[in-house]
DNA sequence: AACCTAGCTTTAATTTTAGAAGTCAGTCAA
DNA sequence: TTGACTGACTTCTAAAATTAAAGCTAGGTT
């Protein structure tokens, strides 16, 4: 299976990982979060190529991840920012991020979070909206819908 | 840069991305945290090559993500469980799935998360400890530490 | 006129990955 | 007691992705 098959699964999570899912968007998703929208500043600041920049950003653009437009027009100069459903992007970042400053940090937080609404620093957590609890793997259970059952049922049985 | 030079940066972010930001390993994380123990149901489940599959088991056992242990010593079998450290990326895979559901989906929710605490089936979401308000990219700003600024600005500064 | 900048694209070499096939230890069934 | 089978891998080779370096375009600056 290549790795295009990996979007046409059922499973969204699969779905997701196929188009944000390496280290370069990653990357470029942080930089985006921090502020950065043009190409060059990406380059110095992420350490990647120029060609998988340019790719990475093609592929973001197109579905619909980020969009690019032209902040002058002589010299033609163009920028990247994120469309709404690559701000929605934020918690898996943010996620990654306090992963990586509990499990792979240094003691220091690099990024730390101002949360404007109430002006704290802090670290969001996850919470269950019925009850206001945090919420983790141990205190959750994943249902499978018919059809990803099935799926799964189907991969399964070759024998 | 190759890859590695992101697991030494002073950003946890690109150190997550270097260790769990490909989507293969995403997969396998996923199956982990439905339920997936072992080898060939990791094989059948994700569609990966088992050369693939056992690269990215290795890496992950070394970095601590996962253990590895015999649950039969005749024939000698094999199961991969996360560590603590792995239940902890929990957060990463259910924003991936979320938005995955969210802008990706078919408009069924393939998984589904039931909260045990209080029993009800709920997408879990950020919120901000200190006043327990929602919290996503809009509200939030970042802080750098001096280290992680001063990185940056060197990477900035080569004219 | 000569050089600089931003935003890329092209090329060639290198590295990584995919997929198929093979290995190995042990079990089971005849 | 041979022969097929299972789980958990490893090896091999072709294909694909990534890198570094250079080049290009459309202007701007000294």
């Amino acid at each position: 299976m290549g790795r295009a098959a990996l979007s046409t699964q059922i499973c969204t999570v699969a779905r997701a990982a196929a188009l944000v899912g390496d280290e370069w968007t990653i990357m470029i998703l942080r930089e985006m979060f921090l502020g950065t929208h043009r190409f060059d500043d990406f380059l110095r600041q992420t350490g990647m190529s120029s060609h998988l920049l340019s790719q990475r950003l093609k592929k973001l653009e197109t579905a619909g991840v980020v969009r690019r437009a032209a902040y002058s027009q002589r010299p033609p100069r163009y920028e990247y920012r994120l469309t709404e459903m690559g701000r929605a992007l934020w918690p898996v970042v943010i996620s990654l991020k306090q992963w990586g400053d509990r499990w792979l940090g240094d003691g220091e937080t690099p990024i730390g979070l101002v949360h404007k609404g109430c002006g704290a620093v802090t670290e969001p957590r996850m919470t269950c909206p019925e009850c206001g609890e945090p919420m983790d793997a141990h205190d959750s259970e994943a249902r499978l819908s018919q059809g990803f059952y099935d799926e799964r049922q189907r991969a399964g049985k070759q024998t």
